[in-house]
DNA sequence: CGGCGACCAGAAAG
DNA sequence: GCTTTCTGGTCGCC
């Protein structure tokens, strides 16, 4: 049932006209809303042209800012170069004594000498290609807060990522996460950490959301200590997706 | 109704 | 309890 609703065009640039009549976008569940937050002083800094017309995203102990950061003509260039200058590699993730290939493919860039490490794996950083700085400066521009680092995963609509928090040791939990779609749009879901499984002890409902090519997601604090995030299977999308997460 | 996809529960070793 | 992924079941839709 496609009925993620968390779309909006940026047509041209030209948001502060016809503003839709409702000020609220339902999601799936109803207690769930999305607010339209106006684009003026903090958060975008000056020099940005366009506005970014931000949505909010918030439940309990969730606060995500998400916006069409690119145009679908530069999204599609830099997606184009991007497939041209990432290398990825399929690793190996290590879990109760057996190996087993993530289901995806994976890339990591940053300053010299960071390193990352995932469930036992350490890759080190690969230097900064010139489209990787340029997403990460507009990111940048964007938010106002800069990255060290980034983790491309690349992933065809059989690939997926598990229910998961990002909260390797390297992490300040304090600090929000940028993270970036280009190509395929496919699904996101958070739950609260406190709603997973069988006897949960509470009744939360997931929150979701369809990334879209160009996309940026900001989660910030504390929304990755208390939800975990998903990217499930969509076996229907066979173009692949490539996430940056900053 | 058959087949497929989505989703959930369970299993795996420490 | 917590980890990450795969597998097998069920349910619902086409």
């Amino acid at each position: 049932m496609e009925k993620f609703v968390v779309r909006r065009q940026r047509k041209g640039s030209c948001d502060n006209d016809a503003r839709s009549p409702q000020k609220k976008v339902k999601l799936e569940s109803d207690e769930r809303v999305m607010e339209e937050v106006e684009e003026d002083d903090h958060t975008t800094p000056a020099e940005f042209s366009h506005p970014i017309p931000w949505q909010k995203i918030e439940a309990e102990g969730l606060d995500c800012d998400y916006a069409l950061l690119f145009s679908k003509e530069e999204a599609d260039q830099l997606f184009r170069k991007l497939e041209q200058e990432v290398v990825y590699t399929t690793s190996k993730v290590q879990l109760f004594g057996k190996v087993y290939n993530i289901p995806r493919k994976q890339a990591t860039y940053g300053d010299a000498g960071l390193t990352y490490t995932y469930s036992g794996f350490k890759r080190s950083a690969c230097p900064w290609t010139p489209t990787l700085e340029y997403i990460r400066d507009a990111v940048t521009k964007t938010t106002g807060q800069t990255f060290n680092f980034v983790l491309i995963n690349y992933k065809d609509g059989q690939d997926h990522m598990g229910e998961h928090r990002d909260d390797e040791k390297e992490l300040d939990p304090l600090c929000p996460i940028a993270s970036v779609s280009l190509g395929a749009a496919r699904d996101f879901i958070f739950r609260h950490r406190d709603a997973r499984g069988k006897e949960s002890r509470r009744q939360i409902e997931p929150v979701k959301l369809e990334l879209a090519h160009g996309s940026l997601l900001l989660m910030n604090s504390p929304t990755n200590t208390l939800w975990y995030h998903s990217l499930p299977v969509r076996k229907k999308i066979s173009q692949p997706r490539i996430n940056l997460t900053f």
